[in-house]
RNA sequence: GCCUCGGUGGCGGAAUUGGUAGACGCGCCGGAUUCAAAAUCCGGUUCUGCAAGGAGUGUGGGUUCGAUUCCCACCCGAGGUACCA
């Protein structure tokens, strides 16, 4: 019988989801193990195959672990709020819970498909009500809450009450706002109530806040930096302004020194890790107060406060630098320098923030025509501003200290502002010196002769001394914003009292997303869900009711954004543990169960998204004794991308311009008549890279234009450039492994082709390969589903791991799966006779220990493309050796499932179990299998290898000498020289030098 | 610029602590089987050379009996990040 993979899949598919042979239990006497995939968004376009590469990873490893006697976790789930639905809704109407359900079964039967080990009893999707009441469950959590820097936790906002109520806040230590007034007992309890709560929202870890953001009016919504081009949106090219909008904020920055030290307790990648550490960006140093000199008149005292890196450089600060946006450049101006300044804050704020920091070859900026007092030589420092430094780092602004900052150097040169040298026996004619090892402070009163460090200590004494200043540690991480103009997204629990925010009670929760008509802003500029007309929370009866009652007393607004996407992804993780509980996010002993995951494999592309945040509500929820971990994943693995292989069709785009006719200039008329360019012949890719050959094209090209056209051939009269060409994406799927395009089928694909005009080569059109990232657009993606029906879902589980590391982004290429599947039908022909008595031969445990210990290695540092190998040199051996032995074929078969469970399945009910192969142990390797005698020696000669000796592997050191010098073929590698030098090394080598 | 990863046959890749470079698979070449094709099986396949031999893991150095592996300098590619003070 044949190796009938559809049969074979489809009934182990069905056999599994039957007996649901993947049901974790949350209790259990063997060790657990939590193995996880990132959950996907469920796009429309389905799964390609470099989706189910992580998935594939982790559950080998899961079922691995199984095996090996683990109580396994392994589920998935859905991230099914989100962009893409939210669009095609507001093109369609159709509702996004509708498309997004949709998807979610596309996905589901593609992910069948694949024989994944997943427990689906445990499936979350963050769209569902039941799972964004525990997503706002959490924001509840975080408004009541304030960090409380002494304890270094987060602590409950009713005892920060209590502690104001008490004494105020002057001796409160806690993460809050910059601008936080100080306040006595006395002044709390006469505050209004409404006042009291501005207060609070200045210390609870979700809060309100003025934030500047990328506004598009036309299309009534925020954008991120990406999605804007050159200043105008990238969809449509609307204008965008820079605006502050009032939005929910989370404290990530309360958080910033435990998730940089967290990162030293996890297994996590070292690029992960260095990008949250980037992005966490803690520097020490100092900030420094400089006071401004008033200008003439003016009675008004301002001082500047910069954040500096280098306080020991503070002498060789020449002038000072202002983002345009700082609050202090309008009232500091003198008139003088008050348009000059107008102007370029007007300039710079047409620039987007991305592109000021992209271009660092543009010097640009403008005196204020302000003065400040240098702290120590009291010497008047001139105020610029510049775009090189952005309000939102640091204080929004800097000293500048040219000779030791290229920037500040290049900044100085630019407008000759004097760059004063202070390091000693350093030239600086050239560029700045910003190395802190080899400094040497000069010109510098007290900081004269001292290095980098001892300079550093110094200068912030002295400023403290003056009350200038003090020792400082910075973060470049900024508090999240957490709103979003959106409708697909959590609602927020939230209605406004008097414009203060409260907190529906959790009793009421979920708070659902309303219907709206329309999925778009509203006229007003309000989000989405201002279109909702049954919109108002009423308190009496606890529940969502039409706008037209809102009266401020009993019926209130409520909040009209909604979250991000990564709110609902941020607790997934531990959801899964106890994912249908309605009476807490999970329960206690779910949770002590399970603890954390194990293994967490997932893209490197949520590094700072979806990673960090995560980390922050783990910490957060761990604070406040809800989750017992404060790391959430123990062990991650970013699989690498898989890219696509890209075609392109190469249209020629032919310049006819007719040849300058002497005394006569070209009249408008004359380039009228010019023929537009050919847009419709392609050109195959083997002509283009040839110079000679686009020569023979011109020659042969004639017949592709019309008699009318046929004129501007004529070299006489005009210039034809064939230099420029366009490259268009072909679909794959037109494209054979050589490059060769189906003709027929490209004309028939999009009708803008369908009277294209091909210049092949040797009768054949070659297209153009290109790798790049798999996306729809670039109409390079493979579908597994193809791959499935042809090979079956266990060719493409071994291919997709056969590729290469696991780790590593590689391109897809369908050409070699034919290797995997052949081994399949080895494999299969294995257990075609299977002998229930015959002894296993030395040679057939040799086989299989050798690769009992290899594979089991592999899966352990996460190698599973060697592991194929192994398998199939495995499968090699034993159909050379004839092997017929259950006793060898039995464990090979266990051996397998991990990697292609569904022919180890088959196998194994041929074997005669009519149990899952799933829960059978993993086979014990034994090294007594593996013991030789002898070794064939490599004989190098100046360490290359020349031939090899089969020598007894007990043999010692200088008998293996005298046999390998007694050897023939040593000599003849001499040729009579005696060698300087024999190195043995016994059961390794042996090396003759001379 | 900085950080990270990578560079090995025609291709994907292998090589455990420094010890036989190119495992395994694809492709290609030759052969068997077949009326033919598919499928299957056998042999070959880093380069150079008729061969003996020689060269060879991005480049140039170094350490070592011996380097894909360790060290130094550089080149190239990918990803991330940025006037971060």
């Amino acid at each position: 019988m044949n190796y009938n993979f559809r049969e074979i899949e489809a009934k182990w598919q069905k056999y599994w989801a039957n007996n649901e042979t993947f049901k974790a239990s949350n209790n259990s006497d063997r060790p657990k193990f939590y193995a996880l995939s990132m959950f996907p968004y469920p796009s429309g376009a389905g799964l390609h195959v470099g989706h189910p590469l992580g998935y594939i990873a982790t559950d080998i490893y899961a079922r691995y672990k199984r095996h090996k006697g683990f109580n396994v976790l392994h589920p998935m789930g859905y991230d099914s709020f989100g962009l893409p639905a939210e669009q095609y809704a507001i093109q369609t109407g159709q509702h996004p819970a509708i498309t997004t359900e949709t998807n979610i079964k596309r996905y589901r039967e593609q992910l069948d498909q694949l024989g994944f080990s997943f427990d689906w009893s445990r499936e979350v999707r963050t769209s569902d009500p039941k799972y964004y009441k525990w997503t706002q469950w959490v924001f509840i959590q975080l408004f009541n809450s304030w960090y409380n820097k002494k304890s270094d936790k987060a602590e409950a906002i009713a005892d920060l009450v209590s502690i104001f109520e008490r004494e105020g806040n002057a001796a409160v230590e806690a993460t809050s706002d910059d601008d936080t007034p100080t306040f006595s007992a006395e002044d709390w309890t006469s505050f209004s109530e409404k006042t009291k709560q501005e207060l609070l929202l200045k210390y609870r870890l979700t809060y309100l806040a003025d934030t500047e953001v990328n506004w598009c009016p036309a299309l009534g919504t925020v954008l991120a930096n990406d999605e804007i081009v050159n200043g105008v949106s990238e969809r449509g090219g609307h204008l965008v302004i820079r605006k502050k909008m009032t939005q929910w904020s989370m404290r990530i920055t309360a958080y910033a020194q435990r998730l940089l030290d967290g990162l030293d307790t996890i297994d996590w990648p070292l690029p992960l890790k260095d990008s949250q550490t980037n992005w966490i960006g803690r520097s020490e140093g100092a900030s420094a107060i400089f006071n401004v000199i008033p200008n003439k008149g003016e009675e008004s005292q301002h001082q500047i406060e910069v954040f500096t890196t280098r306080p020991d450089t503070i002498f060789g600060a020449s002038f000072m630098t202002l983002a345009p946006e700082h609050d202090l450049v309008a009232q500091i101006t003198t008139p003088e320098q008050k348009e000059a300044v107008e102007t370029y804050v007007e300039a710079t704020a047409k620039r987007s923030e991305r592109d000021r920091m992209a271009d660092v070859k543009t010097i640009s900026g403008a005196f204020t025509g302000a003065y400040a007092e240098h702290p120590f030589t009291k010497e008047p420092v001139p105020i610029w501003i510049g775009d090189y430094v952005l309000a939102g780092y640091g204080t929004g602004a800097v000293m500048s200290v040219p000779c030791g900052d290229q920037r500040d150097y290049d900044f100085a040169k630019h407008f000759n502002i004097p760059i004063p040298n202070i390091f000693e026996g350093i030239d600086i004619s050239e560029e700045a010196f910003a190395d802190k090892e080899k400094t040497i402070i000069a010109n510098s009163d007290f900081l004269d002769g001292l290095p980098y460090k001892k300079a550093v200590k110094r200068a912030i004494f002295e400023l403290e001394q003056l009350g200038q200043g003090e020792g400082k540690i910075n973060y470049r991480l900024r508090d999240a914003v957490f709103s979003r103009q959106r409708y697909w997204g959590e609602p927020f629990p939230v209605y406004y009292v008097d414009g203060m925010p409260q907190m529906i009670a959790d009793e009421h929760l979920p708070l659902e997303l309303p219907e709206v008509e329309k999925y778009l802003p509203t006229e007003t500029g309000e989000p989405p869900l201002g279109n909702a007309t049954v919109w108002a929370w009423d308190i009496k009866q606890s529940s969502v009711v039409s706008n037209q009652l809102i009266d401020n007393k009993t019926v209130f607004p409520l909040e009209l954004n909604t979250m991000p996407g990564w709110a609902g992804s941020s607790q997934y993780f531990n959801r899964y543990m106890d994912p249908h509980n309605d009476e807490a996010i999970y329960s206690k002993e779910a949770i002590d169960y399970w603890e954390d995951v194990d293994l967490y494999i997932g893209g490197s592309e949520h590094a700072t998204g979806h990673l960090l945040y995560s980390r922050f509500w783990q910490k957060f929820l761990f604070d406040v004794g809800i989750a017992p971990k404060d790391e959430f994943a123990k062990k991650l693995i970013n699989q690498g991308m898989i890219t696509g292989t890209s075609a392109f069709v190469i249209r020629l785009v032919v310049n006819i311009t007719k040849k300058w006719e002497e005394g006569k200039p070209l009249d408008n008329r004359t380039i009228a008549q010019i023929k537009p360019i050919d847009r419709n012949t392609f050109i195959s890719n083997d002509l283009i890279t040839v110079p000679i050959k686009i020569r023979a094209v011109r020659e042969n090209i004639s017949h592709l234009f019309s008699d009318e056209d046929r004129v501007y051939l004529d070299k006489e009269k005009y210039n034809i450039n064939f230099n420029d060409i366009e490259l268009i994406h072909t679909d794959v799927s037109f494209v054979n492994a050589s490059d060769e395009l189906d003709i027929e089928g490209f004309k028939k694909w999009q009708p803008e082709y369908k009277d294209a005009k091909f210049i092949k080569s040797d009768g054949k059109y070659i297209v153009r390969r290109e790798i790049e990232k798999m996306s729809k657009s670039k109409y390079n993606v493979v579908n597994p589903d193809a791959i499935c029906e042809e090979y079956g879902a266990d060719s493409l589980r071994l291919y997709e791991m056969f590729l290469g590391p696991l780790e590593q982004s590689k391109p897809w290429n369908t050409a070699g799966i034919t290797g995997v599947h052949s081994f399949l039908k080895k494999l299969w022909k294995l257990y075609t006779t299977i002998d229930e008595g015959s002894e296993p031969s030395a040679e057939n445990l040799k086989t299989l220990h050798k690769t009992i210990k290899k594979v089991e290695e592999d899966i352990e540092n996460f190698s599973f493309n060697t592991s194929v190998s192994t398998f199939m040199i495995c499968v090699n051996e034993l159909t050379a050796q004839k092997c017929t032995s259950k006793a060898i074929l039995e464990p090979l078969a266990i051996l397998v499932s991990p990697y292609a469970p569904h022919i180890a399945e088959e196998l194994w009910e041929k074997l005669g179990y009519s149990t899952s192969i799933a829960e059978a142990s993993f086979p014990k390797f034994e090294e007594k299998y593996l013991i030789e005698s002898s070794k064939e020696y490599p004989i190098s000669f100046n360490g290359k290898m020349r031939f090899t000796m089969e020598l007894p592997l007990d043999m010692g050191k200088d008998d293996i000498e005298a046999a390998v010098m007694a050897n023939e073929r040593t000599q003849a590698q001499l040729q009579g020289r005696t060698p300087k030098k024999v190195i043995v090394v016994p059961g390794k080598i042996v090396n003759i030098v001379g």
